[in-house]
RNA sequence: GCGGCUGUAGUCUAGUCUGGUUAGGACUUGGGCCUUCCAAGCCUACGACCCGGGUUCAAAUCCCGGCAGCCGCACCA
């Protein structure tokens, strides 16, 4: 028997997802408010479960350790990112064409000024000033207002603090960076994750969950050494075939190439090691939630699109029939920004210490004031001017007492003369064991609402005209179906305790007695269930039940004792169903 | 945000142009009958005119506004 498979176009894969519990937009019954979905009972499993094997590969398979963190964050914290700033953009609209435009770039355009960070007055005032026209229709300009992309709040009842719900759970992760370095003990490189809720007040969201105002992400941020970015364990996904999009080769309009991790490394066609490894990551588990290989590629960012701060950046992208590729998982180098600027911002060093291999001696010459001499001489200056010197090379000093014996130096306005009896030189010898440097940062970013999208989409499949979501056993919501294969009392008692065995096992399993078998095996087919077990005449005789495979839709017979463990293995890919023989 | 198109049960749809009886059908779903393996059949039940205002004796139908969806433009650090 041949099955005819015809992949499903997105709006019947939304169709169905509404029908069966999967998604639906939020907030239906006062009309909805775009941007938003709701997870119904078996979309929440199905999400929670690909959660969960993200999980498996960043704790369990790399060792990292998850965070959670508030959603709502203050502004200082926002500030530093360069969120407020870059998610508040300056805008206006021509009022003939209607065009909108960001209006610091219309004017750096027309008088070549970086008018970047000049408040929405100052920006309309010079609109005006300059007689600046619509760049399309040359129509007039509105006045300038700012469209922000972050939900903002108050904290507090009095409101006086400013918040807003974060734009992405990375922030979460770069703020507690000290504690975190102490949690592994000081040293590099360790990984940290968060999965969570993200919040951006888009403009016009639409494309269903591809744009969200409220999304689910999963970060990983690893910091690294600058000088080490390779991955102890590449060997071991060195032979992986990824599909690549490289800038150059997208600024030539050519085609994504097939290139092994490793080749990609020693081309340098990606940056480095450690950034090559997350794409093997993303790769396989893009294709172990059953997605396939053709309609995955990985596309690098352009020069143009990159952040100015980021070193490397790949964007992991799957083909829908819809949307055409769309970006899932993002992968980049941010190098050294985001700890350095909240360095800056908050005071703390998020430095850390790095010991060399071998201590290095440096012997330096120190110039020594005289203080018994400093103080009757210079009164209240003698401590400025004393470390003043302590900045200055001593070799400049020496030079000038060698030439004129005396050394000018001039401080904040005032000149004093140094004669070389107020000042010694020492030789000192000074061990560097170490430098203190920010970590890199190598982040992958997984939008989890549109990874569980495009599960949806491709393992969706029409199977003679049925449909059969061809989920991969260990993320589908129902592990299990158990069907009577009549409605009689005495199978369904038998159903009955089949399913609680089951469920004590550890699976989600359901019993479903309406209609007729083939009726119910659609059903269960169309919500993904990989196995269905059913409960006949025989099984009142000899104690045996058939399991039945969603994809094969092949049956076989094993007593009622071993389905529990049976079922188990099954789904967790210990036993083969091709194992057994087919009846 | 702008423009165009659209909005009837869970889904698909008839009716709208040309206002007029209880808004009709199919599928789905619940209950029952029948039924020993892939959406069969029979009986039965539940279920809808996106919201608000206006015109009219009378509005699913005409008009205005809002909301939502789709498409295009713009936006998407």
């Amino acid at each position: 028997m041949i099955i005819e498979r015809v992949i499903m176009k997105n709006e019947d894969v939304m169709n169905i997802a509404k029908k069966r519990g999967f998604l639906w937009s939020s907030f239906e019954i006062y009309s909805g408010v775009a941007g938003f979905f709701d997870y119904g009972p078996l979309g929440a499993i199905l999400k929670n479960k690909i959660m969960n094997k993200w999980r498996d590969y960043y704790l369990v398979g790399e060792g990292y350790y998850e965070i959670e963190s508030p959603t709502i964050m203050p502004e200082e914290a926002l500030k530093a990112s360069g969120h407020v700033d870059h998610f508040n953009d300056p805008m206006t609209e021509c009022k003939e064409c209607l065009e909108v435009f960001r209006a610091d770039h219309v004017i750096k355009d027309v008088t070549g000024e970086d008018v970047e960070g000049l408040e929405n007055q100052e920006l309309t005032e010079i609109l005006s000033k300059e007689q600046i026209r619509c760049p399309r229709c040359e129509g007039h300009l509105t006045h300038v207002w700012s469209y922000n992309l972050m939900f903002q709040t108050l904290i507090g009842a009095k409101g006086k603090k400013s918040g807003y719900m974060r734009p992405e759970t990375a922030q979460g992760i770069f703020i507690t960076f000290k504690r975190l370095l102490r949690f592994n003990r000081g040293k590099l490189p360790f990984g940290i994750v968060q999965l969570g809720k993200a919040y951006r007040n888009e403009i016009s969201p639409r494309q269903g969950v591809i744009r969200l105002r409220e999304f689910t992400q999963a970060e990983a941020e690893i910091f690294v050494d600058p000088k080490n970015k390779g991955h102890p364990r590449f060997r071991e996904i060195e032979s992986q075939v990824l599909t690549l999009y490289p800038a150059d080769i997208q600024e030539k309009d050519g085609e994504p190439i097939k290139v092994t991790a490793q080749e990609a490394v020693r081309k340098g066609i990606v940056s480095s090691e450690i950034l090559t490894h997350q794409l093997c990551l993303a790769n396989k588990f893009i294709k172990e939630l059953g997605i396939p290989f053709e309609v995955i590629r990985f596309r690098q960012h352009l020069k143009t699109e990159m952040a100015h701060y980021a070193i490397d950046c790949w964007d992991v992208e799957i083909h829908t029939d819809r949307y055409g590729w769309i970006e899932v998982i993002g992968i980049a180098d941010r190098a050294d920004f985001d700890l350095k600027s909240h360095s800056e911002y908050s005071k703390e060093d998020l430095r850390v210490f790095m010991e060399y291999d071998q201590a290095t001696t440096i012997k330096k010459l120190v110039v020594k004031p005289d203080m018994k001499k400093f103080g009757p001489l210079f009164k209240g200056n003698a401590p400025k001017i004393s470390a003043v010197l302590k900045k200055t090379d001593p070799e400049s000093i020496k030079n000038a007492f060698n030439k004129e014996n005396i050394y000018n130096m001039e401080i904040e306005g005032e000149n004093y003369q140094l004669t070389p009896d107020l000042l010694s030189f020492e030789e000192s010898q000074e061990t560097v064991r170490g430098e203190k440097i920010y970590p890199h940062v190598i982040e992958p970013s997984y939008g989890i609402d549109r990874i569980t999208y495009s599960v949806l989409l491709h393992c969706f499949q029409q199977d003679d005209d049925k449909n059969i979501l061809h989920l991969p056993a260990d993320i589908a919501p129902i592990a299990v179906n158990v069907f009577p294969l009549v409605n009689k009392d005495e199978l369904v008692l038998v159903s009955e305790h089949i399913r609680d065995d089951l469920r004590a096992e550890g699976m989600i399993a359901e019993l479903d007695t309406s209609g007729t078998i083939g009726r119910r095996y659609a059903r269960s087919d169309e919500i993904g269930t990989p196995f269905a077990v059913t409960v006949d005449h025989q099984t009142l005789e000899d104690k045996t039940v058939t399991i039945r495979e969603r994809d094969s839709q092949k049956q076989v017979r094993l007593p009622v004792s071993k389905i529990p463990k049976t079922i188990n293995g099954l789904i967790n890919k210990k036993i083969k169903f091709s194992e057994f023989e087919a009846i």
